[in-house]
DNA sequence: TATTGTTATACTCTATAACTATA
DNA sequence: TATAGTTATAGAGTATAACAATA
């Protein structure tokens, strides 16, 4: 999965990976990247010795691994279907290449996990008429229908979390996420 | 990765995988399942359906699939190495039966995990002495090390979230996780 | 008999490298 | 030349099934 443990680094030709990847079209995240190395030299704070704390803590309960395991089992998914469904579920057809960016996996892994989701008939693929390299994945029906099935099940793991807070800590964290949605999203236009 | 896709449940000779895995020993689950299957029967809200609008927009700047996504890049190591790194840097020495329940995976599959591992001289096998079946994992010196080099850059991945929030809000949050894990305690020892 | 791990098998995920088609 | 995807190859993750050792 990794690399074979011996091979040089190469930074010339290895795949763009986006992680920080952003809005709909390209991202610069070198400003990121460039701001992480430096909180990286720097110490742990009590804050943030505190949250790492809480996380572990979390993590007793629920892995923290990844937040849709349980849907996967159900469905019979693997993760990385999962999310391409969500994805395309929630922002219909898109590039494959904006897809990978999504899930978080390079150019050459999307291939074949579309591949996989066209066999089992939930993805199918199309030639973008604009620029004719590009290739568009889009939902069939049947997909439709599974990933409205994942997003009840998202929904219902949301309704879940939710229910162990009180009214007025829900009220608290929309509006703390939303304020730090607002700083990502400042952030990127510079 | 996943069962055939032909395979009949057979709930039978399921391994087990306690996916709400909790507290150092045995969890019940049963309650949570059986309140989540509850939950999956019923509508969304306007509450559950803000938050997945917001977890969704929060996807676009950093890919939700795996948070230690990023640390995986840097040091080489795949997600499941990262987390067994972690869980046994924080808590110590386990049974490998209990790693495999603090990440996420079956029992057949940690044996592969603790190899791998062990072969890049990061983990060692002994035997527990009271119970001559358990096997216990525990940190080499070259995998302490290890697990410490992957926590400063969690925390530093936590304090560019923290940089992100405003001083009230940081607090506020504290509060609001340590309430979620009380809840989770007491409902746990019901 | 039940529990803890391991081994064997098969499929999926993933990255690297080399390639094709289009811009 | 640069970009969007695919193909080929190989290592790692994962589940199912069958098994061994201990309780």
């Amino acid at each position: 999965m990794r690399r074979p443990a011996s091979t040089p680094p190469a930074s010339e030709e290895r795949d763009e990976r986006p992680d920080g990847a952003g809005g709909p079209e390209a991202t610069d995240d070198n400003a990121a990247n460039e701001e992480f190395a430096a909180l990286s030299s720097q110490s742990p704070t009590p804050d943030s010795q505190r949250m790492l704390t809480l996380f572990m803590d979390l993590g007793r309960f629920r892995s923290l691994r990844d937040p849709l395991a349980s849907i996967c089992e159900d469905l019979n998914l693997t993760p990385t279907q999962v999310h391409a469904l969500v994805w395309l579920g929630h922002d219909g057809p898109m590039h494959v290449g904006v897809l990978a960016q999504r899930i978080g996996i390079t150019k050459k892994t999307i291939t074949g996990v579309v591949d996989r989701l066209a066999e089992m008939g939930t993805v199918e693929r199309t030639r973008d008429t604009e620029d004719r390299r590009a290739v568009v994945a889009r939902l069939t029906p049947s997909g439709t229908q599974l990933s409205e099935r994942i997003a009840r099940t998202m929904d219902a793991g949301v309704r879940q979390l939710l229910s162990l807070m009180a009214a007025e800590d829900r009220d608290a964290l929309f509006g703390m996420l939303e304020r730090i949605l607002a700083r990502l999203r400042a952030r990127q236009a510079e």
